[in-house]
DNA sequence: TAAGGCCTGCTC
DNA sequence: GAGCAGGCCTTA
């Protein structure tokens, strides 16, 4: 499952690809992955915008345009893939069945959007748009981007109530965790997933910080984590699952204690973490 | 804050 | 064949 960091490398991956191009006209194979505005429309008036910039907040994918932007979230289960004129789009990683929306550019270049579960899709933005999407508009600091040190203690200060894995998931609080990196996070900072925020010392919070830093560093650095569906846009595979420490691993010793890592659920989601080594 | 809905492939 | 995977929205 795409989070910031299979976000970041989509971007960086698709930023020499596809800057200066220009779109031709998109076939949408499911209606539901166009967000906004109506497919029909959306295809209309994507052909013959050129791409000049790519851009990441928390999850969601910026294509700037000459005029507007496309936005992108891949959710759960969401591929985007290169593929180039004369190179057939050979994905063993994506059946021809999961293909919801082709973006072909001038020139024979195309963007495939594969989603299994049908979660993801596009939002096409024009400059003054008011028609973002609510959770776009309403998106919290980007965790990467926008959050140093100081900035995330006072985040968190606005919020002593809360359960801090909650929180970090929350999008609106900060922009980009998922469910992976979170755990982790936690487990390198030695923080329990429900403990509240005002229960964690100003050190705890600081060592929360830059566990989440170093974990998304990690990610990025080994292009993301692929426990099943994530790929690449040449769909390759991340290689952070080598180097998750709690997360799937339910029942295997931890590798600080021994201790077997626990599931539990919190706020909806499997939740994985040592119970010795997390208070 | 929690639960239901969206979704489908995989596991039990 | 039910339940799970979970990002994000909506509703309670």
């Amino acid at each position: 499952m795409p989070e910031l960091p299979e976000v970041e490398v989509i971007r960086r991956e698709l930023t020499p690809l596809v800057c200066g191009k220009i779109f031709a006209r998109p076939a949408v194979y499911y209606r539901r992955a166009i967000f906004s505005p109506e497919p029909e429309e959306f295809s209309c008036r994507l052909q013959g915008r050129s791409v000049t910039g790519m851009g990441r907040k928390g999850k969601y994918l910026l294509f700037k345009l000459d005029r507007g932007t496309l936005l992108a979230h891949l959710r759960m289960t969401g591929k985007l893939l290169y593929g180039f004129p004369g190179k057939a789009m050979e994905n063993p990683t994506a059946p021809e069945r999961d293909l919801r929306v082709k973006l072909p550019f001038t020139g024979g270049d195309a963007l495939y959007f594969y989603d299994m579960r049908k979660f993801g899709g596009f939002w096409l933005l024009d400059e003054q748009d008011s028609s973002q999407p609510a959770g776009f508009s309403r998106l919290g600091p980007d965790i990467w981007e926008q959050v140093d040190e100081d900035k995330f203690l006072t985040l968190l200060q606005a919020r002593p109530r809360a359960r801090v894995k909650p929180l970090l998931l929350d999008q609106h609080f900060v922009a980009g965790m998922g469910n992976i990196y979170t755990d982790e996070s936690l487990f390198r900072s030695g923080i329990h997933p429900c403990r509240p925020v005002a229960s964690l010392s100003a050190e705890e919070s600081r060592r929360l910080y830059r566990a989440v830093r170093a974990v998304l560093t990690e990610g990025i650095a080994c292009g993301g984590t692929t426990t099943r569906d994530y790929r690449n846009v040449y769909g390759g595979s991340g290689s952070f699952q080598e180097m998750l420490k709690v997360y799937g691993r339910k029942g295997e010793p931890c590798f600080r204690c021994s201790c077997p890592v626990e599931r539990i659920v919190v706020a909806g989601r499997g939740t994985y973490f040592c119970p010795h080594c997390q208070e």
